[in-house]
DNA sequence: ACCCTTATACTCGGCACCGGATATACGGGA
DNA sequence: TCCCGTATATCCGGTGCCGAGTATAAGGGT
């Protein structure tokens, strides 16, 4: 049975294991301190789970088993050859082909004709608002990194981040000034729906 | 026990279900017909569990068990009060409340370091290729629609799509640059890391 | 010396989800 | 008339994922 690429969280566990061997926990902890969370969900239950999976298809091995005092053991694991090559390889398809995803903004804005244009126009402007105060939120953050001295390669899926976030704010406002001006196509049936 | 709003497949069942009672299978063709399943993933077999969730919850009634000849039965629902309800509520907080997505790109490009920069380059450059394909696709199937006369409304979702598709475009295109001409922020240390 | 909080490290049961299997009806070509 | 592919309609077994639970150790205040 061939490893299957569905949790990201494994893809993390190959790159962390990458610089040294870790124990799981070691792994969630540095995920935790370099904000990888953000962009790969973290579950400690899953955590364990993705481990055994990558170890069971050799992509790691169990390099030691520590065990001080009382405490559980805990087993360290490494990156194998082939863990390596799997890691690029994933890489490579990540970033090359988009995938489709069903994001749930879509599944909600696809369906806006069901609320009438007034409630449509006030939910809109508060994701604008909160998308806004993520943006500044973003650029802050941006800032202190470079202040730090980390290269921007370090976050450049912050930088991606903020070009989207930018695009969707726009198109909100574009979206809510159509809605409240009545020039979205297909406005008079909106209207006449909700009365 | 309160309904969980997870898979958003419940949404466009309970969207479905306020023009007329359906049977599971009717839903299926439908979402079909309408390309709803390009913004909604569908899965028979996901389909069957969140209708007898629904059904569970009372967002759903059957209404009646169709039995044509030997064919299996067929249950027909129709939406509550309280599914009303909750289909506009959700829709609600769905379009007002950004949630954290973790999408698969983000992940690959916060890793893209792993890469050499020539292979970084390469598949940025395919990803660009891919994106723009989707977006001459997508200008395409809008000309159509529109020709078709469906108002804006009934694709809107599209247009959403269509900007953030000419974001990454761009935002692609920056990276593509600044990685050929070394300007990407920690450059000289990816170069030097891999040889 | 004692307690309480926080950190360490993992385990486990439940459930949503998915893909493929199942079974019948129907239409059309040879 | 017989067969076979496609449409109709649902079911089900396996699995990955998640959140909450568990248990010990370390730290620090009084």
């Amino acid at each position: 049975m061939t490893f299957k690429r569905t949790n990201p969280l494994a893809l993390a566990v190959l790159a962390l294991l990458t610089e040294r061997p870790m124990h799981p926990y070691e792994m969630a902890q540095t995920m935790r301190e370099r904000h990888q969370e953000e962009v790969v969900k973290l579950n400690y239950g899953s955590l364990y789970t993705v481990v055994e999976s990558l170890h069971r298809h050799e992509l790691i091995t169990a390099a030691a088993v520590q065990k001080a005092g009382n405490r559980p053991e805990r087993t360290v694991y490494a990156i194998t050859g082939t863990g390596t090559a799997e890691l690029h390889s994933w890489l490579r398809a990540l970033i090359a082909e988009p995938a489709r995803e069903y994001r749930r903004f879509e599944a909600g804005i696809s369906m806006v004709g069901l609320l009438p244009p007034a409630e449509a126009l006030d939910v809109v402007q508060r994701r604008s608002a909160a998308v806004g105060e993520q943006l500044t939120a973003l650029a802050v953050l941006l800032e202190k990194l470079a202040g730090m001295g980390l290269p921007q390669l370090a976050w450049i899926e912050l930088d991606y981040r903020l070009a989207m976030l930018r695009a969707e704010r726009e198109w909100l406002a574009w979206f809510a000034t159509a809605t409240r001006e009545g020039t979205v196509g297909g406005y008079p049936g909106w209207e006449d729906r909700h009365r």
